[in-house]
RNA sequence: GGCCCCUUGGUCAAGAGGUUAAGACAUCGCCCUUUCACGGCGGUAACGUGGGUUCAAUUCCCGCAGGGGUCACCA
């Protein structure tokens, strides 16, 4: 068999040479240490938290190095091309904070090392596939799809293992005839390595996360250029992941079983390989089970949807660097307002097996997260998830934007700041009754053993003595005084010891209050609400609280 | 079924050949407290299994089991 005939007469097109493209892609002139990664998405438009999780190693290895970390399509499955798939990709990464120094854009490609989709490098894969096929490295094979699943259904019955090898590799050793006649005949066709590689043998493989591993050697023929002039992604990552020098290859531990196939390639091209990082999936139980995170299965874990929720972007992020290294909690917990990338990243920290998701660990953090904001960004990003999901609070929000950021300052900025919200979606329900239009109060939340007449006279006295010139202590002494006169006490150690002695404690007197005013049982420190409020709105609810008692009398 | 990865409490996990086997979340109890949200203290709760190496193994080795992944002209 003449292969250098084959090559030509399979890629007449193709003048390009091996050694043209190690020109065009000179190696990077980058500070020794410095890490080039990538994520290599499938523009399905469908991102969840595990693309995320594995994104944010991408990212620190590259920045922490002070490398590049870059965007390339991954688009040879033609059919499963989704509208608008780049850009929510985009939208999604820029969102979380993961910024690409290099790939590709809406604008077109950004680097020196493009294109950065994998479509339009088509002729980039066939200058390396007809070099293969000239050195007798590949071939093609004919085989429709019936035949191969005939070939599939045999193995299946004589127990053999599955695949394109050995004797079932019915292209590989053809008649220079025979493949002419074909061509001849315009059939369509793939090209497939020729693998030398046996089952017998083992390779010895240090990946950067799982470390020392033995995995067997790869004896399949495997499709590395499609009938339609694209290649596999076996194919594609090696070549791309060559051209663009990537130092550092993260992927998802789905990919360790074809790991001997992309090593294989490397080696017949004679290329240098990058290291490999293969991430534990991110796992979640279904019926009991664990199983590994799903597009299809689980939309719930769709990045839109934690936007949808109010799931802070920091929330997020740091959730994730908990589960990725688990020191980050404790690095957190000493560093507690620096940037995340302070935080000395390390694969080596990286636990070998896949990690449940937590939603109760997620809301945690968050809850820490946005306990350690300023009002003012607290403001911010509700007013900007409220805009999109909920626009009639936005409007609230932003009518009085100094009283909104007063409303959330409560509380905050000491030491042990409030931690009443950890989602964007549950900030209204906490500020409600500062807002006339969402005020609903659930009066019939008052404390069941005080008499109704009693809550009147309360209601009806402090109208007149409320003084919002007193400060937080007088205020609160204030009521202390006025105990007695309704049989209550303000010595909660005594009230707990003989609770039937009195009609109440001063507990109870601030409930009654805190029900007027707030309209609930639950809520900040009344003192600042009531501040906060002002006096005649004070005095309204209180008004407000007697009539609907009175009401009910009838 | 073949191949590969993984295995410490409910969850995430630290850990070393000899430890009272960390910590966080969740859970339970107590305390603090004018409610709540915090905060403090404490409780329940773990090294899958069988061999071997060793004075000693949860830690090293082998087998087994369990879980996960993968066996496409998808990535």
């Amino acid at each position: 068999m003449d292969y250098q005939k084959l090559a030509d007469r399979l890629f007449p097109y193709i003048s390009e040479t091996m050694e043209m493209m190690e020109e065009k892609y000179p190696e990077r002139d980058l500070p020794e240490g410095a890490k080039v990664t990538r994520i290599a998405p499938s523009p399905t438009g469908f991102m969840h938290l595990g693309n995320l999780y594995g994104a944010m190693v991408d990212e620190r290895l590259a920045h922490q190095s002070g490398g590049i970390f870059y965007l390339r399509i991954e688009d040879t499955d033609r059919k499963r091309l989704v509208e608008n798939g780049v850009e929510t990709i985009l939208k999604v990464f820029h969102k979380f904070g993961l910024e690409f120094d290099e790939g590709a854009t809406l604008e077109g490609d950004w680097g020196n090392y493009g294109p950065y989709t994998q479509s339009e490098r088509a002729s980039i894969y066939q200058t390396y596939v007809k070099a293969l096929v000239a050195m007798g490295k590949a071939y093609p094979c004919f085989c429709t799809e019936e035949e191969l699943a005939a070939i599939h259904e045999e193995q299946e019955k004589e127990k053999e293992n599955f695949g394109y090898y050995g004797k079932y590799a019915v292209w590989r050793d053809r008649s220079e005839e025979e493949v002419y006649t074909q061509l001849d005949k315009g059939m369509p066709y793939v090209i497939r390595f020729r693998s030398e590689g046996s089952i017998e043998r083992k390779i010895r493989f240090e990946d950067q996360i799982k470390g020392k591993m033995e995995i067997t050697e790869n004896d399949q023929d495997v499709v590395i250029l499609k009938s339609d002039g694209l290649p596999t992604y076996h194919f594609a990552h090696v070549i791309d992941d060559h051209l663009m020098h990537t130092t550092h290859v993260v992927r998802g531990e789905e990919w360790l079983s074809t790991l001997p196939i992309h090593l294989q390639l490397f080696d017949a091209l004679g290329l240098k390989k990058p290291k490999y990082a293969h991430t534990a999936q991110l796992m979640k139980i279904d019926d009991g089970k664990k199983r590994k995170l799903s597009k299809r299965k689980d939309p719930e874990l769709a990045l839109d949807f934690y936007f949808q929720n109010g799931i802070p972007v920091k929330g997020a992020v740091e959730y994730l660097l908990t589960l990725l290294n688990s020191n980050f909690e404790d690095w957190r917990r000493a560093n507690p307002d620096a940037p995340y990338q302070d935080f000395p990243f390390s694969t080596k920290k990286m636990s070998g097996s896949g990690a449940l998701f937590d939603i109760d660990k997620l809301n945690d953090v968050c809850k820490n997260v946005v306990s350690r904001m300023s009002a003012e960004e607290v403001y911010e990003k509700t007013v900007q998830w409220a805009e999109e999901y909920d626009p009639d609070f936005a409007a609230l929000l932003k009518e009085d934007p100094d009283y909104s950021k007063a409303i959330l300052s409560i509380g905050r900025g000491s030491k042990k700041p409030r931690k009443d919200f950890g989602r964007w979606s549950e900030v209204k329900a906490y500020v409600s009754f500062f807002f006339e239009p969402l005020f609903a109060p659930k009066y019939e939340e008052l404390p069941a053993h005080l008499p109704k007449e009693l809550v009147l006279r309360i209601l009806s006295d402090y109208t007149k003595i409320y003084d919002p010139s007193l400060s937080q202590d007088e205020w609160f002494a204030q009521l202390k005084e006025i105990c007695p006169s309704y049989g209550m006490t303000a010595d909660m150690k005594a009230y707990k010891a003989a609770p039937q002695e009195y009609t109440g404690s001063v507990g109870d007197l601030s409930m009654v209050l805190r029900i007027a005013v707030c309209g609930r049982s639950q809520a900040p420190d009344l003192y600042s609400v009531m501040q906060l409020l002002g006096k005649e709105r004070v005095i309204h609810r209180l008004d407000q609280l007697k009539e609907w008692l009175e009401a009910e009398n009838d």
